[in-house]
DNA sequence: TCTTTTATTATCAAAATTGATAATTTACAG
DNA sequence: CTGTAAATTATCAATTTTGATAATAAAAGA
């Protein structure tokens, strides 16, 4: 009875406007006034539904694991069974992220883990779970390649997807896009020898 | 006469108090108060110095801007006549750039230039700078290579190096640049066949 | 010492941000 | 229609941040 509860979309909404302000503003600067102005929502509906800022800030994190951790999943999950690495080459530099601020939150939550010891962990963390996963679909695609150069090859893969979604808000990147899903293509292609 | 001034030396303590409030919080999150705390001086004493923060944000551009250009300078000035490509790897990925903010800032900036159209070509100018100055090094070690391929692999190197310096601020990294140096060289060696 | 110029400090008001609570409206069940 | 639980709105005080000005202290030269 009562009126029907929407905070679990509330809350979506919320953590969405966050992500673009903390992407756009940093986490410092992503002010509950901006949040709430990006999501059309009175600031009030921020604490209704998800509380404080400490709590908002806590819910980004968590959230922010769980989506990183089902998109690798299902990165994986999309690959064929034979040329994976092109595969992933392509879907990685796909123009559809570009709009895509998981990165940028990324980057700013690194920068709040200046003063957050248990969030550097954290994202340390997150970071070689990410290399290593590539480096998983790169030892597929090529099982007789060195692991030390396949390290290192999931590593230069990472750094320049992580820099194109980084750049990316500048708009009108596309040549820097191409140059660099090139650029990797080569960098997996020295897996070969 | 009167009392000798030290306005460029204050100003240029505030801006790399200010830089490094900028890498940290980002423009909108590294308020007077920090960049005072940071500087260990009055908050006053950057109005007196610089101006606002409009004018202070002003400075930083400029500054950024100016900066970058003798780094790059400096950059190529440092390399051999001979074998410049793997040197060039060695500056880049050297561990003494680990508290170098610039990258940082100029994500900041980036970000920043959202609703600032003039701020937004010169970002995107500073980048392809950047990567056609790789690029003329790279062509100076592979003369024959392809054009397009110089580009890719000068996109690619700067990517990666972005990237480090990028996650540098979580501290504990040197793995990851171990492995960006050994994909960074991986990817220009692509250039001998 | 006196004057001049600048650095530094001391305050103040305005604006922005946050945390919190009360009042009101809305949607559904019975 | 009525009760109820939740959404939404309306306010308020406390804190932070900013912009600005006045007052004071310090360092040189004459």
């Amino acid at each position: 009875m009562g009126r029907p509860s929407i905070k679990a979309e509330r809350t979506a909404e919320i953590l969405n406007a966050y992500e673009q302000c903390v992407a756009r503003f940093g986490i410092e600067g992503a002010t509950l006034e901006r949040v709430a102005s990006q999501a059309g929502l009175a600031r009030a509906l921020i604490r209704h539904n998800v509380g404080n800022r400490d709590a908002l800030f806590d819910a980004l994190v968590e959230r922010f694991f769980d989506v990183s951790e089902q998109r690798v999943v299902d990165l994986i999950a999309a690959l064929p069974e034979r040329d994976r690495a092109p595969v992933l080459i392509d879907i990685l530099f796909d123009v559809r992220h570009g709009n895509d601020t998981h990165v940028l939150v990324a980057e700013a939550l690194i920068a709040a883990a200046a003063d957050r010891p248990a969030l550097a962990k954290r994202m340390k963390n997150w970071i070689d779970d990410f290399v290593s996963a590539i480096a998983a679909v790169l030892r597929h695609s090529y099982p007789d390649a060195a692991q030390g150069r396949v390290t290192a090859v999931a590593t230069g893969v990472t750094g320049i997807y992580f820099n194109v979604d980084s750049l990316a808000m500048l708009g009108g990147m596309t040549d820097l896009r191409r140059n660099s899903k090139e650029a990797a293509l080569l960098l997996v292609c020295t897996l070969e020898d």
